[in-house]
DNA sequence: AAGCTTTTGCAAATGGTTTGCAGTGGGTGG
DNA sequence: CCACCCACTGCAAACCATTTGCAAAAGCTT
């Protein structure tokens, strides 16, 4: 389980085309509101609240009623992944389905950084639950949190 | 991590007694509502809901607001742990300190049962996250999640 | 371009949790 | 044993995240 820092405007982002194109597989609207949301998730690689990503949309392009719409449909069809880090509401980020399906993340409890982790091990662990309780389709959700490196050092950090 | 059931009124409870005594030992003041509570949560082993909790003290022990700020003492002196299903607001269980500090849950997602499992096995996986990433004070947050045998034979769970 | 349906915005309702404040009651010292 | 004081409690109201109702606006299809 290897740290891998997602900071936003690094790595290649999912196209926004793509990403309408699965509304449309769905029959659903390509309207303003959703393709300023997606486009807005496209260069925010972290999990957001929704709050969060209601502020990155420039002021007009969508209320923040739809938003929690919006998250509820997307993640309904799987474009959207709801996170918690059970503080301060729900968050999402995007499915990137490249192969990094399943991941958790590492969040520093000082100033809110978040790595993400790839290469999750419970995989196996999640059977041998099955097997030994009975339950059926067991998933699990997981996270870390601790001080990041800068916020050991700055004994102020910038929450 | 083998599952354990942890059904009401199986095993050895705390006794009452040693619990007030903490409180005593922190110069907490023992009141009706916190003896209440505390005999309440000795009872039920399960992660329970504030409400839940109020619900199953006697008509006018203790009021809701006061159940919510007992948990935030309880837990700063660390009798009583938070657990997030991630659904319905914070759950709390007692902390029984009885070796089996840190540990996780498996829950039905259809009646909510829950099973606690032991052994978590993430405690080495912390340290090499830390050694990875440079974050120290390294913790997790982690619950498992399926259908219980009895909800996979009744398609009719009992929610 | 018209029509049908989905989606949106705004306002208000909901549900969980916190806060303000005045009154109560544990615990301690007299 | 009593009285005093501060911690603690109950009640009401504020707060914050999320949901819901409804009429207007906007996609998509024809
Ligand atoms: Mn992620
Ligand atoms: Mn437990
Ligand atoms: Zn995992
Ligand atoms: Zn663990």
């Amino acid at each position: 389980m290897k740290p891998r820092s997602t900071g936003c405007c690094h790595g290649s982002h999912v196209e926004l085309p793509t990403l309408t194109a699965k509304l449309r597989k769905e029959s659903l609207k390509i309207t303003g509101p959703r393709q300023a949301i997606l486009e807005a998730m496209r260069h925010h690689p972290h999990p957001l609240l929704i709050k969060e990503l209601h502020a990155l949309l420039a002021e007009g392009d969508c209320d923040l009623v739809t938003v929690y719409r919006s998250m509820k449909t997307l993640q309904k069809m799987g474009m959207v992944r709801r996170v918690e880090f059970g503080k301060g509401g729900s968050r999402f980020e995007l499915v990137t389905d490249e192969g990094r399906e399943h991941h958790h993340h590492l969040v520093c409890e000082a100033c809110h950084a978040v790595m993400q982790l790839d290469d999750c091990l419970l995989l196996e662990v999640e059977r041998r639950i099955e097997k030994a309780s009975g339950f059926r389709s067991v998933t699990h959700r997981l996270e870390f949190f601790g001080i990041c490196p800068a916020c050991q050092k700055s004994s102020v950090p910038k929450p």
